[in-house]
RNA sequence: GCCACCGUAGCUCAGUGGUAGAGCACACCCUUGGUAAGGGUGAGGUCGAGGGUUCAAAUCCCUUCGGCGGCUCCA
């Protein structure tokens, strides 16, 4: 007797072991014909999957009763279809072998390696789909059967897959007793996988799919190791589902900060100057700007000084610090001096040998810095230090420069130039904690000021095993202890996650999504005891020895540049009054209203606000489109009526109307205090909100 | 750095071996119009760069620079 628990809390008996197709049939005709999968005491099966024991069943279906998408039904489809998808793909090209093919939260890819000389392009994804869809078409059977161990690495072996062999192997160690393979049909007639599963019962009840795109891969994710070609594709349980994917790829394309930076004109990389180089135009410097302002009210109000530092130093300041060799392929060459260069070329010094000597401190020279850290130690370092001063705060938007690679440089989220608004905090040891929750606040007062709710929290510790990591263990430890302390104070989640610490210590990272999902590091705030080692720091304490103080390093946007970049991106483009590079525009109905349109601009320049007339001989309608595409948060229309009774006519973006009149002076006032409070956009106490009312 | 794709006017793009195109933006003219583009005229390009094949190259081949999607990396 099996008792199987369902999500509502029935029971239901069964005399001898079910399938999970046999509990969805007990249930109902119609559910045993949408099922797609089950869930067995949590864990996703096939529907052929025979439950031996008493647990709780959950079917598993397109559509959750709800009518919301089921994420465990989108993974059994993606995963069935990356099979569909393989199968098509060997049929076209034959001799290509299957290495890997996972499902992922929007899609699914698989991993295959082409015989030399083979290669598939995009242009071939016409004839795979075709192929797909037959296969589809035939709605055959998913048949699980199993192996044990040697059995099944023999099969393998003979079939002479050495990736699957290896996935096998890797399976064993992992403590799999059996292997089992998933047929698309009947076990020894049709196409196969080595797959642990589960999947939909059939190829039919893929509703819709689409081959994506094209990509190389490292076989386990090792540069040194064969290259594979990965190919993307994703499914969904309808046509209607996969329609609604690629409109919101399409809206998530136009909110990119590539094409949004473009069209606004708010930043420019240039050919000419250098891949990952930033050029900010005007308009995107007015919202760095802006953001720099803000957060250096927060800093004086928190007791921090500012400081400017150059953008080189020597390379013993960077082999003191540890950045320099251990960092040295992630880091622009050094600068050498003219009178060195031409001794070293006098003396037939090859690269090789300036390098190495570089390396070992016998040649100096200078580098770009990667860093901020080891200048703002050496002020700390100038003067000495009561404990009575501290904590010392130094802060600078400094500039830093590192050499990514050329394949992961774009837009403004990775680039090889980038300005931290940095700060490093020299604090005793118990003054740690506190100083920790100070910085953590600025970030939280960032985020909320900006509406940006969706990010997670990530504790960077040491990875045991790497040797890559300064310092020794029982700092670490503390520093450790610190952060993780400091983060369960945030009233988010966070997770803990060892071998993303930096080379010197612990952090505490903020991470955001961008408009194509991928994960970016914003702020982030780091404890460290080592780099006041490297450097010999020490403040005189209450006993009158010397004692070293604890460095605290935190960036609360991370860098300028890849925080404009979500930020365009959070905001589409359509930045809140406070940040718009533009945010009043004045549209006079026709050159009879000039002088009033002139007389509202200068009103609200003088409050300070960014305000502009168009005068182009344009009707309104015109003037409205092109505002409204550059996205300035607020027009302005004033005809001969508004200029007789001293008001304007306001529009703002977002809202399709004119959202009425407003008095000269209230509309100047209200415009001012909107941008004082940093408001966003429709904010209550906005003009927009107050129209609206 | 690796693999696939892409590079034509300021922007978005069409152009598959035979005299370089469109829309928007820009300049000038007409129009003075009350809430998402009024009309006309004009200017603007060694088709990313270098080399090759060909009577002839934006178009085919090679190299290189840059972009894009991944992989790897990311103090």
């Amino acid at each position: 007797m099996v008792r199987i628990t369902l999500p509502d809390g029935t029971v239901k008996e069964f005399e001898s072991a079910p399938t999970a197709a046999q509990v969805a049939a007990s249930i109902g005709a119609g559910l045993a014909k949408a099922a797609l999968g089950a869930k067995v005491d949590g864990t996703l099966v096939d529907l052929a999957h025979v439950i031996e024991q008493d647990a709780r069943v959950a079917v598993v279906t397109a559509k959750n009763r709800d009518g919301t998408v089921s994420p465990d039904a989108l993974l059994l489809l993606r995963h069935s279809c990356a099979h569909i998808m393989a199968e098509a793909i060997q049929r076209l090209f034959p001799g290509v072998s299957l290495v890997y093919g996972p499902p992922l939260e929007t899609n699914f890819y698989y991993d295959m390696a082409f015989p030399a000389g083979q290669a598939m392009s995009t242009d071939d994804f016409e004839r795979v789909e075709a192929e797909m869809a037959k296969i589809i078409g035939e709605n055959r059977t998913f048949t699980r059967y199993e192996l044990d161990l040697a059995q099944g690495i023999a099969k393998l072996e003979r079939e002479g897959s050495k990736y699957k062999l290896d996935n096998a192997t890797r399976a064993a160690e992992a403590g799999s007793k059996t292997l089992s393979w998933y047929a698309t049909g009947v076990p020894g007639t049709n196409w196969e996988d080595l797959c642990r599963g589960p999947h939909v019962p059939a190829t039919g009840k893929i509703g819709a799919f689409k081959v994506l795109s094209l990509a190389s891969s490292y076989w386990k994710g090792d540069e040194k190791s064969d290259r594979l070609t990965r190919v993307y594709g994703t499914a969904f349980a309808s046509k209607e589902e996969l329609a609604q994917y690629t409109a919101q790829q399409d809206e998530a394309k136009k909110r990119d900060h590539r094409v949004l930076g473009k069209q606004l004109r708010l930043f420019h990389i240039d050919e000419m100057v250098g891949q990952g180089l930033v050029l900010w135009t005007p308009k995107g410097s007015i919202v760095r700007t802006e953001l720099q302002n803000f957060i250096g009210t927060e800093l004086r109000r928190q007791g921090y000084f500012q400081v400017y530092t150059p953008h080189i130093g020597k390379l013993e300041l960077y082999r003191t610090s540890g950045h320099f060799p251990y960092y040295r392929e992630s880091q622009y060459p050094p600068i050498i001096e003219h009178d060195e260069m031409s001794k070293l070329a006098s003396e037939g010094c090859t690269c090789g040998d300036l390098s190495n000597r570089m390396a070992a401190g016998e040649i100096d020279g200078y580098m770009l810095k990667p860093m901020n850290c080891p200048h703002h130690i050496r002020i700390f370092a100038s003067e000495p230090h009561s404990y009575r001063d501290m904590p010392v705060r130094l802060a600078e938007f400094g500039t830093v420069y590192r050499w990514e690679q050329s394949g992961e440089i774009g837009g403004m989220t990775r680039v090889r130039g980038f300005t931290q608004d940095d700060a490093h905090l020299f604090v005793r040891e118990d003054q740690v904690a506190e100083e920790v929750l100070g910085c953590l606040s600025i970030v939280k007062l960032i985020f909320g000021t900006l509406g940006m709710h969706d990010y997670r929290v990530r504790v960077g510790l040491r990875d045991p095993d790497s040797a890559k990591y300064v310092g020794d263990s029982a700092h670490w430890d503390k520093a450790e202890a610190a952060c993780r302390d400091a983060a369960a104070t945030l009233g988010v989640p966070y997770s803990e996650e060892p071998g993303e610490a930096a080379f010197y210590g612990p952090k505490i990272d903020f991470i955001v999504r961008d408009v194509i999902g991928r994960s970016w590091q914003l702020g982030t705030v780091q404890v460290d005891y080592n780099l006041p080692i490297r450097f010999d720091l020490s403040y005189t304490g209450a006993d009158n020895k010397a004692h070293r103080p604890v460095m605290i390093h935190r960036a609360p946007f991370g860098s300028m540049e890849r925080f404009v970049g979500v930020l365009i991106e959070h905001f589409a483009g359509a930045f809140p009054m406070w940040l718009s590079p533009e945010q009043v525009r004045v549209l006079p109905i026709s050159e009879k209203s000039e002088a009033y349109a002139n007389e509202l601009v200068t009103a609200l320049k003088a409050k300070g606000v960014r305000a502009t007339v168009d005068l182009s001989n344009d009707r309104v309608q015109a003037k409205i489109k092109v505002a409204v595409d550059e996205k300035i948060p607020c027009m302005a229309v004033v005809g001969p009526r508004d200029a007789e009774n001293r008001v304007v006519s306001v529009r703002a973006r977002g809202i399709e109307a004119n959202l009425g009149e407003m008095p000269f002076d209230a509309f100047v006032a209200g415009i001012a205090a909107e941008i004082e409070q940093r408001l966003l956009s429709g904010a209550p106490g906005s003009v927009q909100a107050s129209l609206l009312k």
